[in-house]
DNA sequence: GTCTATACGATGATAGAC
DNA sequence: GTCTATCATCGTATAGAC
């Protein structure tokens, strides 16, 4: 055992990988070369390249989903203590900010968070169920929890603003602070704090929406 | 020269095929199997695999960036005429609905649109590069006239609010009517024109938010 | 000009011997 | 755990038939 183990090496590697140059353009060769491992490694490690992925997504995710989860839930609890609806602008907080603080907590989790920014919108099936299998309790959660927040929205429409919602994030997370439209004549892209606290106000103000 | 030409059958499949599995997962022999054409042809018509992309955007972004530009314009100068700024809302739907009408103009359209509501989030930069390119001269001039119709929103937050506009139109045209988080006590997916109206007013709304 | 058949070199994931 | 073999498949190039 070095420093840190095969298993580990392996798993950041294919993390910063996987999130740079997508999936299937990450190949095995190129993979256990950076991670200083042995090409079958892989395999005896985890099995197969896709079960590859499903360890890489869960060993991070499965600890964000549990703070997540938590907050969301102190918010819950403490608005039925005070006999109201929870605030949904205090949910999508719940929500969002766990998921900034952890993508600035190390830069793997930057790599992770592009990553599974990216997993909602992946052609391929397996790969995207590979993360929403993962992901869909959370999401199942935070939706109860606004339907309490916003009852006099139908639930089809909030589930639809819901989605709306994900996919500014995960567009968001998957860019980082790269903007897309760089140009000459374009502005300077936003300093990250400033991008997010942006983020939320754009969602909040979308979920709220006039019917 | 059968019912369709070789050009088109392969430009054809490669838009289904580009779109539903993405665009590494597709070998071009598949492809041609598909489009019953031989696997040289792709490099005989377009050069290679990359220019078969290439080809398959142009074929439709250009048309549809024609599209927009001219109601965009036709908004930009109406406002002009009656000597008032442009309204944002107006602005965002000369945008987005001829995206939509296009979407539902062909089977094939509504392929094309998932294609590149993923290219801006794919992986590869060759590939998003070969929709970027495309589509940055029509993302620019919708942000100009944005400038217009909001000039108490300082720039670089305005850019920052059209990138979550394009976020959250790419996850919708990506998904299409499939909602991801389809599960049995979720409600029902919300019908097709409901659901874009329903986007219309979640990007309105943020785009206006409050500073 | 179009299309076909075939070959090439590289790389893919995986399995079995060590 | 590692090394090496294996075999499928990839994108591309080319030579020649229609």
């Amino acid at each position: 055992m070095t420093q840190t183990d095969t298993k580990t090496r392996i798993l950041d590697c294919a993390e910063q990988m996987f999130a740079r140059a997508g999936f299937h353009s990450t190949s095995l060769r190129k993979l256990t070369q950076l991670a200083d491992a042995n090409l079958a490694s892989v395999n005896y490690h985890f099995g197969s390249k896709e079960a590859l992925l499903q360890a890489v997504i869960e060993r991070r995710l499965l600890p964000l989903n549990k703070i997540r989860h938590k907050k969301i839930e102190e918010i819950i609890t403490q608005a039925r203590e005070q006999e109201r609806p929870p605030a949904a602008a205090d949910l999508l907080q719940a929500f969002v900010v766990p998921t900034l603080e952890f993508r600035n907590s190390s830069p793997g989790a930057q790599d992770f968070i592009a990553l599974i920014g990216r997993s909602l919108s992946e052609p391929d099936e397996t790969v995207r169920h590979c993360f929403l299998s993962l992901a869909l309790p959370i999401f199942q959660f935070l939706f109860e929890g606004l339907r309490q927040a916003l009852p006099q929205i139908p639930a089809a429409i909030l589930l639809a603003r819901l989605q709306f919602i994900m996919g500014t994030m995960s567009h968001v997370m998957c860019m980082g602070n790269l903007n897309a439209f760089q140009k000459p004549d374009f502005p300077e892209a936003l300093e990250q704090n400033v991008l997010m606290d942006q983020m939320l106000k754009f969602i909040q103000a979308g979920l709220e929406a006039p019917l």
